[in-house]
DNA sequence: AATGAAAGGCGGTAGGC
DNA sequence: GCCTACCGCCTTTCATT
């Protein structure tokens, strides 16, 4: 396991999804829904930040409108045994890389790469693989999206059935 | 091109990037900052947010603590041509994908799901694979994140330099 | 230990300039 | 874009169970 396990109730739950939903609804507003004052509905979610259950607030935007309109995974291969602390570090050099993570399968690691347009990309990918261990890399564009992409961050309900709090 | 394109300053942008790293930071207090007042950050706010420039508000949430401790891409091989349109349909079947899009490459489609557990996921991918002109799936579970996973919604910056407002 | 009620201060919101 | 004013919310304190 992780992080801290901390005991977890069905109010609980409720809350996240409502700010899931929406980060700057009152806390009123959420108490009213679910039967609670605005007060004990505060003391939770701050518990809830406290616990790290709740990682922090963001506003969702359109990357496109703001410019970034490319955007690609790209499998990365190492020489060697690639050590994930070293890539990490590689990784926090390019700031166009929005996630990386190691998986299964025949790439050290996967990529997810933001950038303006395929210039520009390009020129990330040179980066990346101008650095000391990175073997080679296998891109894959992304051509359009299936789904609203609405919040990203959690999953689409706020808790799988009551799998949360069995601890 | 997408959608509306609006004119967009250096302005926006900073108040844009506060909504990012903290979507419940005071207008005042972002005014404060970027030299503004608060009803002025206010409607730009509102503005940006009507514009889908901004296209929400959420908390960020660990998923591991509500319980969903797997994440896996999963690649979509379809019989003959696929339609995006038929594919969309069948992804919104199935709440555990959380994001899913078209790629470059051999596969039809990408998509990014969250289960409880291995079991889950198998039992996922079942119902995945037993939709009717899916072909064959390959799977790549993650295993561990190199980024802190921040704000994966946005670019790690909120702008380009100054591509976004050029039109 | 957690909730609810009350009070003070701050922020969101609308109207006028 | 700023200033003003009002209303509602956030936040703390305290009493209650």
């Amino acid at each position: 396991m992780n992080s801290k396990h901390v005991a977890f109730d069905d109010l609980d739950r409720k809350i996240v999804a409502a700010l899931i939903a929406n980060a700057r609804t009152s806390f009123a507003e959420i108490g009213a829904a679910i039967g609670l004052s605005a007060t004990a509905v505060k003391r939770r979610a701050d518990r809830l930040r406290e616990n790290d259950v709740i990682t922090g607030y963001t506003a969702t935007v359109r990357p496109a409108a703001l410019g970034w309109s490319t955007e690609a995974f790209v499998e990365v291969y190492c020489d060697g045994a690639a050590p994930p602390r070293r890539l990490a570090e590689v990784v926090r050099n390019h700031p166009e890389i929005t996630s990386a993570m190691t998986v299964t399968g025949g790439a050290d690691a996967l990529l997810h790469v933001r950038a303006t347009d395929v210039g520009h990309f390009e020129e990330v990918l040179e980066r990346i693989r101008a650095e000391p261990f990175i073997r080679k890399t296998i891109s894959y564009m992304v051509l359009s999206h299936l789904l609203p992409d609405s919040a990203e961050a959690g999953a689409r309900e706020a808790a799988p059935d009551d799998a949360a709090n069995l601890h």
